[in-house]
Formats: structure tokens, C-alpha cells, sequence
DNA sequence: GATGTTGCGGAAAGCGCTCTCCACCCTAGG
DNA sequence: CCTAGGGTGGAGAGCGCTTTCCGCAACATC
């Protein structure tokens, strides 16, 4: 019976010898393996190891066979709505593979993340995909890309998502495109005088954030197609979280007045950005939806609740998981995939 | 230099040819055995190390070894801010022990989870963290008990969070605590009548969620204690999310009237069932913190900006994160530790 | 009966590491 | 001069598996 006071693991070799059989026969009863065992023996064998408890020592079967199961994710924040819908996606997938995914967090420091790739590829994972933002003209991004190109030299897979084109398979997520139909959207329905609160980086000191500069650039496109124009005193540099978009809407506010200067329109370039703008517009008195409209980026599940309900670019966040796995499989890489955001028009933008 | 045609990944053995040394003192250059190694053959070897870009392969040093730096996340849906920051600890908690987290979901599904245990088992963590949420008198308890028994006979550790005693290492959360002081605090608000949203689960048929239960009842309890009673009636079981959340009050809605029969209280279990029963309410017309308050549990970061600003009792969910870890790290696990809910009265209960 | 075929079990050689043990060199002490 | 002992390098066993290869038996074919 089951030996209750081990305290290392059942080893196929115990169930080898319980069962009565070889090595051998023990390993190819419980993986199936190409070739036959007589069902006699299979049956002992797995009576055998459901009686001594046994489960396979992975690492072990990773070095036999030359071969992990495991998919590494790489992300900026854990906690982050945007990532943590990416994640689940990615482990959703990864299951219906029958693969495990370790995660990791970049802190959305991009040194770190050359660190962090190196620790996991010590795992031998089957692809390493990563989804952490990037920032333009990264000092690290070099060595980012060469220990990724030692781990792809290894017979790795690296699946980048939502970035600057780079050797490797990529994810495309069409932050300009949907910002673009974003910025066109609204300003066809009238609004004129518009700020922006991008994320961190003046280009000069701080690198600005890839994703963060492609919707700035797609939503000033949209709104130029209908002729309006958003001049460089109305785009505030601010950290990509909620606290960031507090600040910059606090910054608006100092900046031009409680009235924003005839503001009626401030695009936040993602949601959570957007709803801490919402908060500090309250907070100054400001009704938002109706003394300024508000508008974010990837409709973000958990915050279809706020109050107005936020106009944004919905993005297929699951999804993108899920195809950033799918991609991470395939044979062939193909050429990029590219997942489109649509305008949801709300409440947070009623219109002119 | 690099061979860059290779395709898989750089041994030890080539490291030490590279070298010119034997593998022992090219394994004890690299992680800093007990022995010595002369300062001149150290440098040869880290210097081919580098040149060859070789990570060392985990799941070698595991089988050596017999121990992973892996440990191992049960977490109910990924995507869920709740769980997503406990998540958030443990993986930044983990780093600083040079540990590795593998993450699988349940999808809330009990049965689902001992096949998660299973496979995760397979990987030989260090500890199996489980964060998803339990039910009373659950028939796969059984099943789970004796696969997480059988890791422990292995040398695993497991650590539960939030839930029912289990001879398990246990962290509590102090749901019921927590819940009956926000109870009681409301009852000192003036509240008399109350309804409250539970999670899933009739006791009949579908078991409730041993969390929904402890906030349940604490609830009531710190009601009681100003001489507030909530009727069976007024108790609505519904999913443990904000759809769940939407329903529940949809049904308050439809059951007592659009006035709510003189309900001025709505307790939902946790804060984004309480976000999508605020909702409810104003899709029918009613002004959540004026003609009905509302409150939750979890005070999730990602929530704080909702409209009116929820009331709750805040968890430190990242903290959860972190003393799971510790405790999956203690060599004696002590007493069974208990992290405290914190009352936040805001403006979504303004009081009577 | 000799000669293939299959079908299946087991011995053993790895996989990439760690770590024990032994050999060797050098210095110090008698 | 010899011996003891500390410091260091390397051979090789072993970790828990997979998989190749060999051998044996049972059967079909001529």
C-alpha cells in the first residue's frame, strides 16, 4: 500500500518493481509511447503507479526527452487588467496544449526584463512570449534582442506582442488603426478641441512607450482627417496607469484653467489612464461626459461599469493571449497577425 | 564564437571544452558551490559561458539536484482582479527567492482543479499555492485532498488561502470578521433594510463558495448587532461575478418593485458583483448611493474609480500574495496566519 | 523442418547536470 | 630529507526518465 512516510517522490522505478515489470515497460504503459505493451501488463503497471500515487518527474522527462512543456510569459504588471485578460488567455490556451506557462513581471522596467528572460530560459520553454511594452529607441532593447536570439538559437520560439517590428514572431495589435477610427469617430461627432494624455516619455530623456506613441499618432491621424489639429501644449507625457492619468488631467486643469481652457474633448491613450482622468475631472469639479468628454483605449472588461460608460478602442484581449500562443506553435510563423480594435462610442462622449 | 546555426542550446560540456576545463569546475564556476575554484579557471569559464551564450538547463539541474525553483499558482480565473492581484504578490515575492511561478486556472470549477493539481504536481514545485475559491461540502473536496496529500508524501508543500480548515498550511483571510464589521458600521449608518447579494450556491443543489458564506453570515452578524435582520428572502444567490452582480439586483429589482420595496441597502459579496449590481440599478432608473447604497468586499485597486466610489472592506490582495509565498517558504509553518479586512466607507453608502 | 515475420519485454545507453571521491600539487613542519 | 595537510581539478556515479537495440517466443509461409 501506499507508503505514507516517504518523503521524496514515487520514482517510475517503484512502480517498475511494484508492478513486476521493466523500466521499460513501465514507461510505455504510462505515456503510451509508438510502441505496444500486452494489456496484461499495462494494467499492472497502471494499478500499480494509481496505488503508489505516482506523477511523472517532468524535469526529468523535459531532459530525457530533450523537451520541455512549459510556455513562458513575459508581462508588465500582473495586476493590470490589460495584461492579466493577455494572461489568461495565453494560460487558457496553453492548457487546451497541455502545457504549463510560468509567468514573470517586467515591472515594466526594461532592464529588468533582459534578466528576466534570462532566468527563463533557463527553463527551456517551448516559446517565451512576450507582452511587456516596449519603448522606442530602448537602450536595453539590444541586449533584450540578443538573449532572445540566443534562446531562439536553442531551438526556442519568441512571440512579441504589440510592438516595433523585430526579428522575431510577432503579434500585431492595431493600435494606430483603432485609434485612427477612434479620433475620425469623434471627430465627426463634433468635438474640436482636443488633449491627449499619452503615456511616459518626451522623446527626449524618457523613451515614449511604443504602444502609447502609436495611439497618439493614430488618434491625431483621425481627428486630421476632419481637420482638427491638436497642438503640442495639449499633449501631457504621463505614466501609463491610473495614477498617471490622474495627473495628467490634474496637469490639464492647472494648466488651462478649471474650465480647460475650452477643452471638450481629452483621449486617453488606454483605459485605465482614461478612468483616473475621469476621477481628477471630479475631483475639480468637472462633470465628466458633460463638462468634458473622455475617451480610452482597450475596453477593458472590468471597467465597463464606470460611470459614463467610457468610449474607447475594444480590444480582443483574451484573444490576443490566445493567439500569441497559436502563433508560438505554429510551424511556420507566416506573416504577422494582426488583431483590429472597433470604436465603442459611449456615454463618456455624448457628442457636441 | 557563437555557432549561430546551432539548434539546440549550449551545454556545460561545451562550456568546459570551451574552456578547457573538466565539467565539475566549469558546474562549480558557475553557481558558486562550496568548493573552490582557482580565480584563472573561474574566469575561463565564465568568459566561454558568455561567449557561448549558455544558460544553464533547469530541468537538469532539477534531476541532479532533486529540488525545482518552481512553485507552483491555482489561482479561479486569471482575469479576475482579485485573483490577478493575489497573483501579482506572489510572482514579485517569488523573485526575490529566485523562484519561478507556474500559473493554472480552474475556471472555478472544482473538478477541474484536482486535474490541475495533478498536472501541476508533475513539475515538483517547491509548494502548490491555492487561491481558488473552495465550496462547502464539495464533492471533489475528497479527491483534492488525497492528490495534495499525496504531494505532501512527496515533500510538497501546500498552502490554502481563504477557505475552509484543511490540513493544509492556511492562510486566512478574515472574511467574516471583516464583513461583520462592515455590517455593523452600516447598521450604525442608519441602514435597516438590507438585502444581499451571495454568491452561487442554494445549499441544496449547488454548494455556496465557503468565501460567499463566511461574508454572508459576518455580515448578518454585524447587522444583528445593532438589531438589523435580513430575511431569507432579501438573500439572493447569484454568480460570484459582475454579471452575477447585474442579475442579483435584477431580480431584487423585479421581485420588490423599482422603489426596491424599501430596501436602502445592497450588500454584494464582493466588489465587482457590487459594480454590476450598481449598474442594474441605474439601467432601471435608480441612482446607486442615493436611492439605493451599495456595498462590497475586496476594495479591488483596479474599481476605485467607479461612481458613486464604493464602499468595502478592503483586502490586501498583493499581501495575500506575498504571505502565501512566506508561508510556502517556512520551514515551520506556525500558526495558521490571518490577514485582516480594513472598512471603507465612501460615498456609494452615504448613510441615512 | 527451415525461414522469415511480428510482437513484445528488458538491458542499457544516454539526456544535462551535481557532487562525491580520489589524485595531485604545493607548502609547512619535523 | 620525509611526511602531513590544505587546496584544487577531474573521473565518474547518479538523478529519473526515454528510447534504441537486442533477444526471445509465437506464428505464418514454403
Amino acid at each position: 500500500m501506499t507508503d505514507t512516510a516517504r518523503t521524496s517522490p514515487v520514482t517510475l522505478h517503484d512502480v517498475a518493481r511494484e508492478a513486476g515489470v521493466s523500466l521499460a515497460t513501465a514507461s510505455r504503459s504510462l505515456n503510451g509511447s509508438t510502441r505496444n505493451v500486452k494489456a496484461a501488463n499495462r494494467e499492472r503497471v497502471l494499478e500499480a503507479a494509481e496505488r503508489l500515487g505516482y506523477s511523472a518527474n517532468a524535469s526529468a522527462q523535459a531532459v530525457a526527452r530533450g523537451t520541455t512543456t512549459t510556455v513562458a510569459l513575459l508581462v508588465g504588471d500582473i495586476a493590470d487588467p490589460y495584461f492579466s485578460s493577455i494572461a489568461a488567455g495565453v494560460v487558457g490556451a496553453a492548457e487546451d496544449h497541455h502545457l504549463v506557462v510560468t509567468m514573470a513581471e517586467t515591472r515594466r522596467d526594461t532592464a529588468r526584463e533582459v534578466e528576466m528572460v534570462r532566468a527563463l530560459r533557463g527553463q527551456r520553454p517551448r516559446a517565451i512570449i512576450l507582452a511587456a511594452s516596449r519603448r522606442l529607441g530602448d537602450p536595453h532593447a539590444a541586449a533584450l534582442a540578443e538573449e532572445l536570439a540566443k534562446y531562439e538559437a536553442g531551438g526556442g520560439r519568441v512571440v512579441f506582442i504589440s510592438t516595433v517590428d523585430a526579428p522575431f514572431r510577432m503579434l500585431h495589435v492595431d493600435n494606430a488603426g483603432g485609434a485612427q477610427a477612434l479620433g475620425s469617430e469623434l471627430a465627426a461627432m463634433g468635438y474640436r478641441e482636443v488633449a491627449i494624455l499619452a503615456g511616459p516619455g518626451d522623446g527626449a530623456e524618457v523613451m515614449p512607450l511604443r504602444t502609447s506613441e502609436d495611439r497618439l499618432t493614430g488618434f491625431r491621424e483621425g481627428l486630421a482627417s476632419h481637420g482638427v489639429d491638436v497642438p503640442a501644449s495639449r499633449v501631457i507625457s504621463t505614466a501609463f496607469t491610473r495614477d498617471g492619468g490622474y495627473e495628467g488631467m490634474q496637469q490639464l486643469i492647472g494648466t488651462f484653467g478649471s474650465d480647460l481652457g475650452g477643452i471638450d474633448l481629452v483621449f486617453a491613450v488606454n483605459d485605465v489612464m482614461a478612468v483616473g482622468a475621469m476621477s481628477a475631472a471630479r475631483d475639480a469639479g468637472l462633470v465628466p461626459g458633460r463638462d468634458v468628454a473622455v475617451a480610452g483605449f482597450d475596453d477593458i472588461p472590468t471597467l465597463r461599469d464606470v460611470t459614463p460608460r467610457l468610449t474607447t478602442a475594444s480590444l480582443p484581449l483574451e484573444r490576443v493571449g490566445e493567439e500569441a500562443l497559436a502563433l508560438a506553435l505554429a510551424e511556420e510563423p507566416g506573416s504577422p497577425a494582426l488583431l483590429e480594435a472597433e470604436v465603442a462610442i459611449r456615454e463618456s462622449t455624448p457628442g457636441r
